[in-house]
RNA sequence: GGCUCUUUGGUCAAGCGGCUAAGACGCCGCCCUCUCACGGCGGAAACACGAGUUCGAUUCUCGUAAGAGUCACCA
């Protein structure tokens, strides 16, 4: 059996979106999946859209995501060159070729002539067709409009009736009238081809078995299937993919929206996690379990999971995606990546231990790498924050509470020389409940307000003890003593310490009502 | 407008003539708990519509509707 091969075709013309990507994603896994190879080909044939740096935007994401080409630019291996701008006298030639064979044709017409048929077509409501005009031009007017150095481009000469048939892996049979098919242009005035030409002759001398592409094609695959018959070449596998879609109705764009692959990793996605989560958005495997790794996609993908409707590109599912594969991270690799983002919010470097637990505590606790800096950023400077905070109903605190529970927790931490020595989340909890029994104090009457005069913030990744720990044993001292000076009206900032509007029923009440 | 494709919960989706129609995200509730997460348990939520074919249709056929693609010397 001859072995699998696949391509991805980008044109230089715009950024890589994760459409894009899905698409080469798919070809790879194709190709790997069945032992075959995996090429790239840039599809520069027009000119006049070439976007400079789009190129290493499509090298770089290949990279970043571990889609390695086994053939392409700079992988050169027995058909190349594998940029279609250096392989025009190729195209040339085939064209011509078809021609002699008289499945094409070279056609003289002007833009002019051409732009008046497409302004009356569109009067009449109907798409542009090409009439035809030189299909039969004799063979010596041709070969003196030639010789005049006439401009010219050639022409498909479609049958007129019929029908053509063609087989997609995805989507089955489809059988459309030949008479509905376009005499399409095939080599342009430039000399160049165009992408339906180019695309089946670098397909044919490149041994792709498997033409994977976006359904937009699907239309013009009748098209190809003539241009193969007509060569006398073995027509490949086709492989449509349904497209990625931002809504209901709009295509994923680079335009519309911020979906390209760097802009998630700007956001704190992970490579692996968007290449997961892209490969099920119209992809699914025989079982249920949803996470692969490269490797593992190589093993289980299959074109009979490819889906035929489009799918809406959710980023709620990645965004919990991306978690999971935090969540699942060697903490130290995790180290190594949280690093830059802790170190965004504090102006001193941390020793590695201290990155470590801050770690700890953050991995469980963030989806993306992003969001780690705010919720890490108290540590480095207490923020300013209101009273209302120490007052929590479950944990039956309450301004008064508080006020008390932290000059109790102050005093008792200046007179134990023994927990500044050890000062670790586990001896700092046994200590803090201690003390609290020894008050008739609940756990959560200390916990909750050292918390809070620890951190500023309502919610915070792990509890009073974790951060008096990374905090150390001075600075928890010193945030306890700013509590204690708002609490009693003496505020430490700017403001004065602003009361918790159920006041009334905090002071001396049980529960406050506030929270 | 012609041609082509698509249609299962809000989203991704399994299903390939007979099922109480999987699973996941999200959402809601409960549990765990020094807050928040993680984790555990549970819940609400779907076959676009109409005709056939069949003993029996989510599944096959044909219509209808709604979406999408395409109709370039762009890819």
């Amino acid at each position: 059996m001859k072995k699998t091969r696949t391509r991805f075709a980008p044109s230089p013309t715009g950024y890589m979106h994760i459409g894009n990507l899905r698409t080469a994603l798919y070809e790879y896994l194709i190709a790997k999946s069945q032992g075959g190879d995996f090429l790239l080909r840039i599809e520069d044939t027009d000119q006049e859209r070439y976007v400079e740096g789009a190129l290493d935007v499509v090298f770089n994401t290949l990279k970043a995501t571990g889609i390695d080409y086994d053939e392409g630019p700079g992988k050169e291996g027995d058909c190349g060159p594998y940029i279609q701008s250096q392989r025009r006298d190729i195209y040339k030639k085939y064209a011509e070729i078809l021609v002699e064979k008289g499945a094409a044709y070279y056609c003289f017409c002007t833009k002019e002539r051409l732009d008046s048929l497409k302004t009356s077509d569109e009067a009449l409501g109907t798409g542009f067709n090409y009439d035809r005009h030189c299909r039969d031009l004799p063979k010596d007017v041709v070969a003196a409009n030639l010789a005049m150095g006439l401009p010219y481009v050639i022409r498909q000469k479609m049958p007129l009736e019929g029908t053509t048939t063609f087989t997609d892996a995805v989507y089955g049979d489809i059988t459309v009238e030949n008479k509905t098919l376009d005499d399409q242009v095939l080599l342009k005035s430039d000399g160049l081809p165009t992408y339906n030409f180019a695309n089946v002759v670098d397909d044919h001398l490149m041994g792709i078995t498997h033409v994977v592409r976006g359904n937009e094609y699907l239309s013009s695959t009748p098209k190809y299937n003539l241009l193969y018959e007509a060569f006398g070449w073995e027509i490949p596998v086709y492989v449509h993919c349904a497209p990625i879609m931002k809504d209901e109705h709009h295509k994923l764009s680079k335009r519309n929206g911020d979906a390209s692959f760097f802009d998630l990793i700007d956001k704190g996605y992970l490579p692996e996690a968007i290449l997961n989560y892209i490969c099920l958005l119209g992809w699914s495997p025989s079982g249920n379990e949803e996470f692969f790794t490269l490797p593992e996609l190589e093993k289980a993908f299959t074109i009979s999971g490819i889906s035929k409707s489009p799918a809406i590109f959710d980023i709620d599912k990645l965004t919990w995606m991306n978690g999971e594969y935090i969540r699942r991270m060697d903490p130290a690799k995790f180290a190594e990546l949280a690093r830059p983002y802790i170190e965004r919010v504090f102006p001193e470097k941390l020793p590695d231990d201290k990155i470590a637990r801050i770690c700890g505590l953050v991995q469980t606790r963030v989806s993306t790498l992003a969001e780690i800096p705010s919720k890490i950023a108290f540590f480095a400077a207490l923020p300013d924050y209101s009273n209302e905070l120490y007052c929590h109903k479950k944990m039956k605190t309450d301004e008064e509470i508080s006020l008390k529970s932290l000059v109790l927790v102050r005093d008792a931490l200046k007179k134990s020389p023994e927990i500044a020595e050890n000062f670790t989340s586990p001896a700092i909890y046994e200590f803090l409940c201690a003390l609290a029994a020894e008050n008739g104090l609940k756990n959560s009457q200390i916990l909750w307000p050292v918390r809070t005069a620890l951190s500023g913030v309502e919610a915070t990744p792990g509890g009073a003890t974790d951060l008096a720990e990374i905090l150390g044993y001075d600075e928890t001292i010193r945030r306890v003593e700013d509590g204690i000076a708002r609490l009693s009206g003496r505020s430490s900032g700017e403001q004065p310490a602003t009361p918790c509007e159920n006041a009334a029923n905090c002071v001396y009440a049980p529960f406050c009502q506030g929270k």
